[in-house]
DNA sequence: GCCAACGTTGGC
DNA sequence: GCCAACGTTGGC
């Protein structure tokens, strides 16, 4: 059963337009043991929100897919990354992610305020006040509405 | 195992 | 740049 996700990403390091450009990416650099573990429960076919954090304004920019499941990220072993894990074991690596593919950029760019305006923070867990998790699912009826919402479809507001 | 100090995220 | 809300670290 597919299912919907948001990936935070800094658009001045890693947005839209670069997974536009690289058409596919390792979603790599994710340090946080409740994002990956929600990474690692991602499906060959579920659809990821690219959500632009410390942006302006920050929103949702587009959508992609889950083409690679469990991917180990190849930085956690890189000594001159940020990234890198000392203490992860090779042969066991810690950090495991998705690769993903660009599926389109929304022709309507989803403002945080906007989505503010339209869901709960039970529909969306990153409105959350203090949400800092970088990856969180969607549910499929707050992801409809989001994919309408992008696409120029819904005349909600 | 507790918890204070510190570091990070990310909206504003 | 500020700061709330965490997560991590390390002394004890």
């Amino acid at each position: 059963m597919l299912r919907y996700w948001l990936y935070k990403s800094e658009p001045t390091v890693y947005g839209i337009d670069h997974l536009q450009r690289d058409g596919t990416t390792i979603w790599d650099g994710v340090r946080n043991y409740q994002a990956r573990n929600n990474l690692m429960a991602a499906a060959l076919g579920d659809q990821v929100f690219i959500y632009h954090a410390s942006a302006d304004p920050p929103g949702i920019a587009g959508l992609a897919e889950v083409v690679e499941t469990m991917v180990v990220d190849p930085l956690q072993f890189d000594p001159d990354s940020k990234y890198y894990d000392a203490t992860s074991n090779p042969v066991e690596p810690r950090w495991l992610t998705v690769r993903v593919r660009f599926l389109e950029k929304f022709s309507d760019f989803l403002p945080m305020e906007l989505l503010r305006r339209t869901f709960s923070t039970e529909e969306l867990v990153t409105l959350r006040k203090g949400n800092r998790l970088s990856v969180t699912p969607v549910t499929d009826a707050a992801a409809d509405r989001i994919l309408a919402m992008g696409r120029g479809l819904s005349r909600a507001q």
